[in-house]
DNA sequence: CTGGAGATCGAAAACGATTTCGACAATGCG
DNA sequence: CGCATTGTCGAAATCGTTTTCGATCTCCAG
């Protein structure tokens, strides 16, 4: 089991073995001058034989250690957390600063834990990425650090939240697809239950609307986020509305169903059908056949914005409300 | 910029604001008993109002706090390094441990600086996944707590690393389509530069010839870990070899791609051709067309086994050498 | 009213570090 | 040789926190 309090070794031990005065190891170890190099190689061999572990103390606050934010998602995959994580990590590439991701798995005993840990460890802020789906119940009060909400909405008003601009997302996507003179356009897209996937439906509605055009099939297919039912919602779709010359999908995996479906049906891409994915999961869209065009979410951009509000907050000048990421529509050959 | 030592708000401060002892704050914000509800309320809400943060101090060694470990990754898009990471987090959930998750994009500064980061936070030990590709110069010197490799081989023998079972996934993959009956089998995988992609191919070398066959096309395809290179690898292979009745493949990607261009080439799969996938990325095996048949590397065991190491480790049995983890077929409709 | 028993709290010691400052020796320089 | 400078080191002060232990208060049975 743990150490022991016995166990633990402490400065002193290392100062004993190596025959110096606890401040002088304590000089050594930190890379302080006003001590000898033998002296110090003395004192690190030592250090190193014993394990020496130091008890952090003060370090955090006292000597201005490196500093440390943490990034909690629940979305399991990685998929969306990870850009996040790297745009962050950008973002803090000239500060001497870390990220910490930890996985919360949607579930609130396991954030709080995290939330304990990682404060304990002295983290400077954090970032909690949502499943852009219901709401976040705000945390910020149990936080003596400052807060950013990604992807998710919190419910005080008075928290940070970065969203996605779902419905400027899906006006890029159509306004694209109306560029190209297509006049009967579907949207396959994921389930009902999905914010996301009610908001940049109603968008493509709307958008349509105000071009005179009507959503072909009548109305958005919802079903998973899934290639199958990409496939699946194709079929239906080209069976009962043959007409169909273009299909907004709700994220890439639908789309690359959608492309699979209509090259088993003979159908052309972009020729008969043209397709627009959103995501761009790079590995999934640029990779499908023919590639995707597709919606960026610019989750690196996020992950950055996050970090400059944060170091923001923590220079005092904290921010507040909901702001939107504008997207990119990323245009390959199922569109070209 | 950072706060000033001035601005650090200690336990004195919140204990002069809530009218009580130095002491009485501490163990009514440690959840000591011997000390009234009511005084603990005023002492939280003093805190509260302070953003006190607790110095950490020997929190981490001598009250045996909550514990941690840090894991780090090379590997970009989290494929690998988020199914370990749950693995290990399973593996911890009946401690009270964590896992911090740090990205070091195979950049040997970075990884330093997590590492250094990290251990000031007082982790307990690390999992330094790699790209499963070349060794990884020892880490183990520098750092005063267990450390576990994965996926990658250290340079020093008596450093623990767990790896894959790419022989033994070649086996499983091979003697599955042996036992179908097929008589033909090709091998499309990833570069040769990639020591993963060279075993696997010699392994199914060595298990075709030990059951008197030959690799259809005479010598493994090796391009990208790409849907594009499996669909352009299988039209080469179809026009020059066409009796190949079994396609095994070195990842997913690859093998939905062979998948795709079998179904435009008019063969089916699995009746004229089966097809075996590496890796079991759900998400692109369990949703390709037809699901795909494919090996799995037990990154959930893999990510629990370097825990359990580590635990052990942490009491005093440290374990060294390579142990190889033995892989998993999945079987999906791509051969049944 | 008396005398515990138990709850509550604070003074002070302990803890593991860092930092200040004075002691001391070696060195340079006239 | 005398004297100042410089480099090294340790005793002791300091820091923020936890823990021990004795003092005080409340409550209630006798």
């Amino acid at each position: 089991m743990g150490r022991r309090r016995s166990d633990a070794i402490t400065l002193r031990d290392v100062a004993r073995l190596a025959g110096v005065s606890i401040a002088t190891a304590s000089k050594a170890i930190n890379n302080r001058d006003e001590v000898a190099a033998a002296t110090r190689a003395r004192v690190l061999r030592a250090a190193a034989e014993l394990s020496f572990r130091p008890n952090v103390l003060a370090q955090g606050l006292v000597a201005g250690r490196t500093r440390a934010i943490g990034l909690l998602t629940d979305e399991l995959d990685g998929r969306f957390a990870i850009p996040i994580l790297l745009g962050a990590e950008n973002a803090l590439s000239h500060q001497e600063m870390s990220v910490l991701l930890c996985d919360t798995r949607g579930d609130a005993i396991r954030r709080n834990h995290y939330i304990r840990t990682l404060l304990a460890r002295q983290v400077d802020g954090f970032i909690i990425v949502g499943d852009s789906n219901d709401v976040h119940l705000s945390l910020t009060a149990d936080i003596p650090v400052p807060v950013v909400y990604v992807y998710c909405r919190s419910t005080n008003p008075a928290d940070l939240c970065l969203v996605s601009d779902d419905e400027g997302g899906a006006l890029l996507a159509v306004e694209h697809l109306i560029a190209l003179r297509r006049k009967h356009i579907a949207h396959i897209t994921g389930p009902q239950s999905w914010r996301a996937a009610r908001d940049r439906a109603a968008a493509t509605c709307a958008v349509l609307h105000d071009h005179g055009l009507m959503l072909a099939g009548g109305q958005p297919l919802h079903g998973e986020w899934s290639q199958h039912w990409g496939r699946h919602a194709t079929r239906l779709l080209m069976a009962t509305t043959p007409e169909v010359d273009a299909i907004f999908c709700g994220n890439d995996q639908i789309a690359s169903g959608a492309a699979q479906a209509l090259a088993d049906l003979g159908r052309r891409v972009p020729d008969d059908v043209a397709i627009v994915g959103y995501d761009n999961w790079e590995i999934f869209a640029a990779d499908s056949k023919p590639p995707l065009t597709t919606v960026d979410l610019n989750l690196q951009q996020v992950g950055e914005t996050a970090v400059r509000h944060l170091l923001a907050a923590l220079d005092g000048t904290p921010a507040s409300g909901v702001f939107r990421q504008p997207c990119r529509l990323v245009i390959r050959e199922s569109t070209a």
